[in-house]
DNA sequence: TCCTAAGCGAGACGGTACGTCTTGTCTTCCA
DNA sequence: TGGAAGACAAGACGTACCGTCTCGCTTAGGA
């Protein structure tokens, strides 16, 4: 993020940026290996250090805290997001296309989404994932009427929490569906009123 | 909390006992009143035992640690959930009339839930209340058929997620509508399909 | 201590008084027996009172803390040693005579003096023997010329040093050598110049 | 004391080192302060840090606790002393110039070993600085013979216990006489056998 | 080719909170 | 009613991390 609009061509960076770079990566990794180990709130920074192999200055010259370094490897994911609204030719997708798209976008990152936003993860991650969904849904619903006089803001909470737990229940059960599936289920469950 | 069914009344208790409670009560109010002047996580243990003017060793007699502390004081919550189902004379009630009860608990504990599950708050005392909305639904739901092929397990986290979601928004923004309202508009949403 | 000087015969006191006199002892007991096991400086209140099987206010009701409760069983110390001048009819004894006895007092009281001036014991242990016995002596040589210019506190220090030195090394090292031997020793001793 | 014979002259040490140095210097320059402000049992570690302006962890990082902090700033005591055997040119001393010389050197040493060796102090302190003079002597008089029956280690007990005596003494009642004064009238009182 | 500036490791440091421990006080129970 | 039981406040302890810092080493890019 630091350099996501580079001046230069990558191939003229500085050396000096190269390294700056390897030790940003390395760090990121060994956090990831740690969090598949332990719990993320049990991971000190002495431990990313002796993982990366890496000194203490040099972690704190590039990021704030634990926090941040952690999220400095999703700040692509809202761009990946982003990009939705603009497929197929720039022509505006469906909210079921949507949600198909995240289930599935889920489902093909797997592993990560699993570490961190399982127990063994931090639960501010699973969060800023659920702010980015919002953001994602409200951009989506906010072109097509809403029944009744439910606010936009209500429908969108409602949805993307209905999603997220759902996937954040598949995630903690290893997944024993298909993405089809639960995209489907999820198509039913929108359509299934509260039983009087 | 500890001795909710009492064999003996409540004044034959010992006066040892009626310390030990104040204590622990004195505990419970000074964490309170500073969750809802700062952060929890900010809150230190030295910040409680200040304000309740209590020991350090008084406080760590009676709970493991801090977050001990503002379990404990939902101990209770549980149980008033289970009496759902026993109301009425014993008659089970419908999904509907659950989720309704549960909307109005929370309008009724307002400040408490706002403290709580709030960004103030501590993100495992939402995950908390969650889990055990989660119980109050499942024992719901399995008494009721779920249509299709959808297991009843996706059922309740689809609904109970969009629940607290929606719950959890309604508190964050001040309920700005009433009890009554947020009920109806769930029960409209829960019969709004995803748009094609 | 406490009740040294009961104003009425043993046989009259109350069923009170007894029980203060046994928790008392219960404690002195417990104390002695503790030293024996670990260092003191090791003992807490909380060990005293559970071999003694006392609680805690009893404890502070009858002592002041646990010097207190240590040196409350060496109150006739220096009682026994205020005999010394006064024994063979009244006639003051020789300063060989009183050494002499300081030493064989030690050896019939070995086991106690093992315990509380080793470095199982405490330090103030030793030092307040020592004041006892530098006082013993002081009382002893103030009735006999000092040669030279020699002021008597220092020949009373030089000698008290000299014999409690010995006696502890005596104890330390279990006491490998006799009463008698010792005491021949130390009166050699008192007579060997520094060499030049 | 950790690099008393470094390899290297001391401008090349590392700024590492002397900063390790400079907090170690710093923490033993504020215990003596203190001490001579109270004594050193009511000295809480905080007071140390508070004096010396130096973090927790930093403390502990070099001391084990207040007393290896005390002992540190002595380990060249020792060291001090044993050079005693080698002076003049190697020719050993004396058994009276050793003790000369210690009575010389505490004086020289007056406001440090009165803050030490005074109530103020620890006891235990006593007990070092005895045993270093005991580690002395015995060096001195396994080499001179010893009259009659006498084992070594019983005269070594017993001269160093009397000087150290004396010493305390002479401290303790802040030295009314001269070093001269107190050797001489050692020298005396070594030589005045008990009377009969 | 040398020089210089920056990235880096190493880790000492000040600081803060923790949970443990012990002390001496204080309140209540009970015989 | 006074001795016993034990809950309590106070506060020091040693540990664990944090985020800052100072220091030399290495290294690449310009002179």
């Amino acid at each position: 993020m630091e350099s996501k609009v580079p001046q230069v061509p990558v191939s003229a960076q500085s050396a000096k940026d190269r390294r700056v770079r390897r030790s940003q990566q390395l760090l990121r990794e060994a956090l990831l290996e740690l969090i598949l180990e332990k719990p993320y709130q049990d991971i000190t920074v002495q431990d990313i250090l002796d993982r990366a192999d890496v000194g203490r200055s040099t972690f704190y010259a590039h990021f704030l805290d634990k926090d941040h370094l952690l999220k400095s490897g999703f700040e692509n994911l809202q761009e990946v997001f982003e990009t939705l609204n603009l497929r197929s030719g720039g022509k505006p997708q469906s909210e079921f296309e949507t949600i198909m798209f995240l289930i599935h976008h889920v489902e093909s990152f797997q592993p990560i989404y699993k570490a961190l936003m399982s127990k063994r993860g931090a639960d501010w991650i699973t969060q800023e994932v659920q702010s980015i969904v919002i953001k994602v849904l409200r951009r989506q619903l906010e072109n097509q009427p809403v029944p009744g006089d439910i606010p936009l803001e209500v429908l969108v909470q409602y949805r993307a929490s209905a999603l997220m737990g759902l996937i954040k229940w598949w995630l903690d059960n290893d997944m024993p569906f298909s993405a089809e599936q639960m995209q489907r289920w999820f198509h039913e469950l929108s359509a299934l009123p509260v039983h009087f």
